[in-house]
DNA sequence: CAGAAAATAGCACGACCGTTCGTTTTATTT
DNA sequence: AAATAAAACGAACGGTCGTGCTATTTTCTG
């Protein structure tokens, strides 16, 4: 046996471990219909068909499913986001490639909301655990955003005097607009509206 | 007596129509903090200092309760949003004045959310009478902003190929940031953002 | 001021909520 | 295979929810 045996959850998960991660994974599938508000875990161990006591037992809280929730969420996000972005060339591609990215996850599913939105219009209201989970969740999301701005700017594709953060509120305010246009007021062409608006910003903040 | 006194909901409200005005004054701002979907019938009752089903008898269900919030909402909107701004003259003053009042309604009020804003995550995967009376009013209230900028457009301080449906989709943008960076994320110096983004999203449309 | 009508209160209902507890089943280890 | 630990269940709790129902009180009207 190698001595690093004793860390079971790397190398060989338990079992509880294991349906711990289907319940997650049903949870967010459940919370981006409801919001994370309406998630119950009455009707979470239904999805899962489970007893209530069972999921229960694998969180100890609601509030603690709720965070996994996010903490989910985050790493789906990093995975079809972040990382597939890093594949273009530092700078405005890159740029575009996180933005292009973003859009999908927040319009082309088009049964399923973003729980960075739908949550904090659900816990700004409700200081706790819950709200700075998901308000640092999405500080990261953001910051690794004006990283990859601040490379452009770095290497000459932006204006030297470019603010990050209003280009990002520009931005975030694309995405937040193409949520409530395609999902709740369902218009068509947001997603072409929010394209072109993109481009807008970025021809103001380019070097004249 | 005039041979208009049969209608007394406009010369002398009853009882029951001012305490209904009373309850929906309430319930607005109780649903300001928690959303539509969190507003309660015995949480209301409370705040009115009148008993559940009192409360409830004036409007036979939670949902039609949930539509006179909205039409309030929208009332006071028109009062404080709208109307001022008509004292501007046509134009990109007048759309800026409502741009601005917007934005005071949304983030001046630092204790009171937008019912538009939290009612399109509350309700965007919930159809039913509530969700139409809601998306029907926001459209209005769009629409009235599309108008504006129209007649900008027709005075010639736009280009005349501009796409308002564009305009009002990255403005909303702007407003919808606004609402997350302030509440939710708690930044200071958003207004100035949003205000500089206006200010951008208007240069862009200028004539040349 | 009396009688009709409207408004409010009180109570109960079934449903669902998060949570606790004791028991039983399933996994893991010796 | 036996012993031990982990996981899942089932029932129950106190609470809140929206909604009916029947009284009682208040307001309006002739």
């Amino acid at each position: 046996m190698s001595d690093l045996s004793h860390i079971t959850e790397l190398s060989k998960p338990n079992k509880g471990q294991q349906t711990k991660a289907v319940i997650v994974e049903a949870a967010l599938s459940l919370a981006s219909h409801v919001g994370l508000e309406g998630l119950s875990i009455g009707a979470l161990a239904d999805a899962c068909k489970m007893s209530k006591s069972g999921v229960f037992a694998h969180f100890g809280s609601r509030e603690e499913l709720q965070i996994s929730v996010i903490k989910e969420y985050f790493r789906v996000f990093e995975l079809e986001v972040f990382h597939p972005a890093l594949k273009q060339p530092r700078g405005l591609k890159r740029v575009t490639g996180l933005f292009e990215n973003w859009m999908k996850r927040v319009a082309v599913e088009l049964d399923s909301g973003c729980i960075f939105i739908s949550g904090a219009v659900d816990f700004d209201d409700r200081p706790g655990p819950v709200q700075d989970a998901l308000a640092q969740t999405v500080r990261v999301w953001l910051s690794a955003m004006k990283r990859s701005i601040t490379q452009a700017k770095e290497l000459g594709q932006l204006d030297p005097k470019t603010d990050e953060d209003q280009i990002i509120f520009e931005i975030h305010g694309l995405i937040l607009a193409l949520h409530y246009d395609a999902r709740f007021l369902k218009n068509p062409g947001s997603i072409a509206r929010a394209h072109k608006g993109f481009d807008q910003i970025i021809r103001n903040y380019q070097v004249s």
